[in-house]
DNA sequence: GCTATTCTCTCGCTCAGCGAGATACTTGCC
DNA sequence: GGCAAGTATCTCGCTGAGCGAGAGAATAGC
């Protein structure tokens, strides 16, 4: 092909970085569909479990915007979660319009069986860099996760 | 919350971790969708420009194993790969029960319209890396790589 | 009170992907 | 050679995720 250059060390952690998302993207799918459900699903949980974790209220509206949904496939996929046992609707009695979604214990216990041992072996793997390795890690993905950011805003 | 362990850089690396790749399939949903295709035809795009690019001959067999879909599902999707002319279906002559697909320039070049900015943008921010942390986020990417494709072997 | 707006849900639709099975070609065994 | 078994792909009918449009319910501003 030639067109991208490709060679160097750059080039190679360009590549890791694919095939960690790669990989991790068909991890999640392979978990969702043993779990019965679906890879969205499970990003909608990683959504409502980090939204608990980090004390925000979580809505419909606000998950169909971070999963890019619209109103209707919100509806559809909170319905499942609810079939699901792993979410509850409840009226927001302050704006009587809006519904809180509340996390069941099942789905923590759900994200748990999966995101645990991932990060006990992360966790294990990191015991072998130094600290100041760790710190490079850290700097770099913070790095690499703002530039995404950025350029999804940029359109 | 509080089951999952949740403080110290270690963590601090799998949450950017996990904030890399949602971001990067939410810029790839994006980009798809502005062109036209879907997630998964991004994501095979992926898999034919790799192939092609390692000489490796690709048909919709070992595409649809690559994307875990099923026969049904890979015709579908190459039908819409080669409606939009990024792909062509070629029957084998070696083995004519074999069809070859041969990526066309135009899906070359839109790879590159993906993923050059990205490729431009994440190797200048690795220009501000000494020789060795480049050495280290690369030596993580790969142990990441092999964790989490040792995980989904498991099952 | 009345209109704007905001949040969620319902209805009808499109189309990605699945399971089952058909079709075409190759390989191996007699 | 000819027939059975195996392999690669495609067709058909179906399920269901997600979309667009719009209805219903509650709030906010005048």
């Amino acid at each position: 092909m030639g067109r991208i250059p490709n060679a160097g060390p750059e080039f190679a952690v360009v590549h890791l970085l694919r095939a960690v998302t790669v990989e991790l993207d068909l991890l999640g799918g392979e978990f969702a569909q043993r779990n019965g459900l679906h890879p969205t699903d499970l990003r909608a949980l990683i959504c409502l479990l980090d939204a608990a974790r980090s004390g925000t209220p979580a809505t419909p509206g606000r998950l169909g915007a971070q999963l890019k949904l619209n109103s209707a496939g919100t509806t559809a996929l909170l319905d499942r979660l609810e079939r699901l046992g792993l979410v509850r609707r409840t009226r927001d009695d302050k704006d009587r319009r809006r519904v809180l979604l509340v996390v069941q214990e099942q789905a923590v216990v759900l994200g748990e069986t999966f995101f645990g041992p991932l990060i006990g072996a992360l966790v294990g793997m990191l015991r072998d860099y130094a600290p100041e390795e760790v710190a490079v890690v850290q700097r770099f993905l913070g790095g690499v996760a703002e530039l995404v950011a950025q350029r999804r805003q940029d359109g």
